[in-house]
DNA sequence: ACTAGCACTCCCTACTCGTGAGTGCTAATA
DNA sequence: TATTAGCACTCACGAGTAGGGAGTGCTAGT
């Protein structure tokens, strides 16, 4: 009984302060939640939530504020999820299917999840590895250039320009072309380079320098991997918190830029769980210590192929953004999944 | 004579605002320049220049500050273009040279322009009108759904998902290849709309289906803008300006997320001037009346087909953006070049 | 176990006031 | 006529001060 007031109280303290972003006080406290105690004894259990380290004071005689460990805790055990309106379902799945390639999904995605959490918004690009090749293509564009086009069962289209020494004789391309589609047509991509293994050895002498090239073209290309691909939006967001942001929203900016940031926010939601929340400082990332990012993993069919997420102020709305991020992976892998 | 000094005065305080960002005052500007004149000279100058509409002030017995108008005069007649350092100038060659196809150019440009000149950079993609198509390729991947690649003699590839209400056939689907591959290879984009007028009346009545609207595809392909896209980089910048912004950035941050903001602020440089600069409310987007943009086209070969450039506050240092823009407006037209 | 009361802390706001940078004007000067 | 020296005036800015008030911790009483 006792421990389940203390809990209230943190969970009181956690939506007071989200919603104005104020440290918040007994008096208030008791006046907007029906607590059905005086003040006094909720300075009492604040004053125990203090030394258990979930809550402090910016300074003597303020109202408190939650820690990182507070928030913490209201997300695990205090925080339900608030389920998106019906109509906000229905707008999501026609904002998505719209859509005509992935490239598009995924610019749509992220429009949509940082209009509707109003964070910022990061989706990373789904997987390749569990494709096969369809078809690929060896076009020369002059002497001494060509490109390749790989073509994926699942309609993706990856390119790549070669530059070779000596100039390209068109025979033998087609030479090449045609073992090569002989040799890897509906082959998954983890196979690939196991048959790569033995395959120049079948070409003469002369068209070893060519076939050498467009060898480890491919193999860059089906193990290259297109999910490092990260993209942002919903910048703006970060500029509403004018002076509730620690410091500047400089640093957090300037992280927000690099490729390398965004997957490690999205990269380390390591568990099957549908939804990772990492709390300041507990996101690897240094220059976010003040920002919270929930992630979830989203999946073509079965399998989870990447991740997207939103990042805001550890003052968030936990239970709103969990829900979206939630909703919005989950469409996006309906999404996928037809395509 | 009169005239000259009182010009001398404007680019001097242009020159000390953008430097310290605070107004400047008479006594100051004698200091700092050589003027050779008393500051009451100084202050009569000022007067008539704040007559003019050059300068302003922010509240009585304040310094002075330019206006956009004063801005404007500066560029168009003070200022000089701040020639890139050598060893710069290397970098920028050996950073772009290193890119491998057109996303990477892209992606590499921004960055670089954010970089050197410290602001938000914007890069608009090549347009492909100038294009001649190399090759198509049509690919089952299910048997209501292909793939539509469209390879031009740039080496850009395009890619188009076609679905079906009927089952295709592999047999009909090579035929159409075939032809469609006749009719069009090697002819540039601008014509293309017209020899696809008479292209479907080859086709017997059962195959119309499936040859209208790869038709369909193929006119949206070549006929849809690619550099409608561009890309943005460097938003970190924008929050160095603490207070020193008018209002908050975060106007800014949101028009910058809309492509067709960046389009309306790169695409109405008019001329064929090398640098086009808009100062404050001369730019066409309302959200930047406190942003000043420098933009350059860009060009394979002769024909310019793109513009980059960057966006900052009106206190810029105008005469060092001016150059980096040009500069890098140069290199990537010849990296485009060689590709 | 809870609450009422109370003294205490300390942030925030408003107010005052002196300082100084900067101005415009006038009259003198070259 | 252009420039300059001198001067009174304006007004943002910073420091210092006081009062109010929200909030706390503690103690004693229920």
């Amino acid at each position: 009984m006792l421990e389940d007031r203390r809990l209230a109280v943190l969970r009181a303290i956690v939506e007071d302060y989200v919603a104005t972003h104020e440290p918040v006080g007994s008096k208030a406290l008791v006046e907007r939640h029906n607590l059905g105690v005086s003040p006094a004894t909720i300075r009492n259990d604040m004053a125990a939530l203090e030394d258990e380290g979930y809550i402090a004071q910016p300074h003597t005689s303020a109202g408190r504020v939650p820690t990182d460990l507070g928030y913490r805790l209201f997300v695990d055990r205090l925080s339900g999820v608030k389920p998106l309106s019906s109509p906000e379902r229905r707008a999501i799945q026609e904002f998505l299917d719209s859509s005509v390639d992935l490239d598009d999904v995924m610019v749509r995605t992220v429009r949509l999840l940082a209009q509707i959490t109003r964070q910022v918004a990061l989706v990373q690009y789904p997987t390749l590895s569990r494709s096969s090749v369809r078809h690929i293509e060896l076009i020369a564009l002059s002497t001494t250039r060509l490109i390749m086009v790989l073509i994926t069962d699942s309609g993706r289209v990856e390119q790549r320009t070669i530059e070779c020494a000596a100039p390209i004789s068109e025979i033998a391309l087609g030479d090449i072309r045609a073992r090569l589609l002989g040799a890897v047509s509906a082959q998954p991509f983890s196979s690939i380079p196991e048959i790569l293994l033995t395959f120049s050895g079948q070409f003469p002498a002369e068209m070893q320098p060519l076939v050498t090239i467009i060898q480890a073209t491919l193999l860059d290309a089906v193990t290259e991997r297109i999910d490092e691909r990260v993209v942002l939006g919903g910048t703006a967001h970060l500029a509403r918190y004018g002076d509730a942001f620690p410091l500047s929203i400089q640093p957090v900016l300037e992280a927000l830029e690099e490729q390398v940031v965004l997957l490690r926010l999205l990269g380390e939601s390591s568990t099957n769980a549908s939804v990772t929340v990492r709390i300041g400082h507990e996101n690897p990332v240094e220059a976010m210590e003040s920002t919270s990012v929930v992630t979830a993993r989203y999946g073509i069919g079965d399998s989870t192929v990447a991740s997207l997420g939103v990042v805001g102020p550890t003052h968030m709305d936990y239970a709103g953004n969990i829900a979206a991020v939630q909703a919005v992976a989950q469409y996006v892998g309906r999404i996928l999944d037809e395509q």
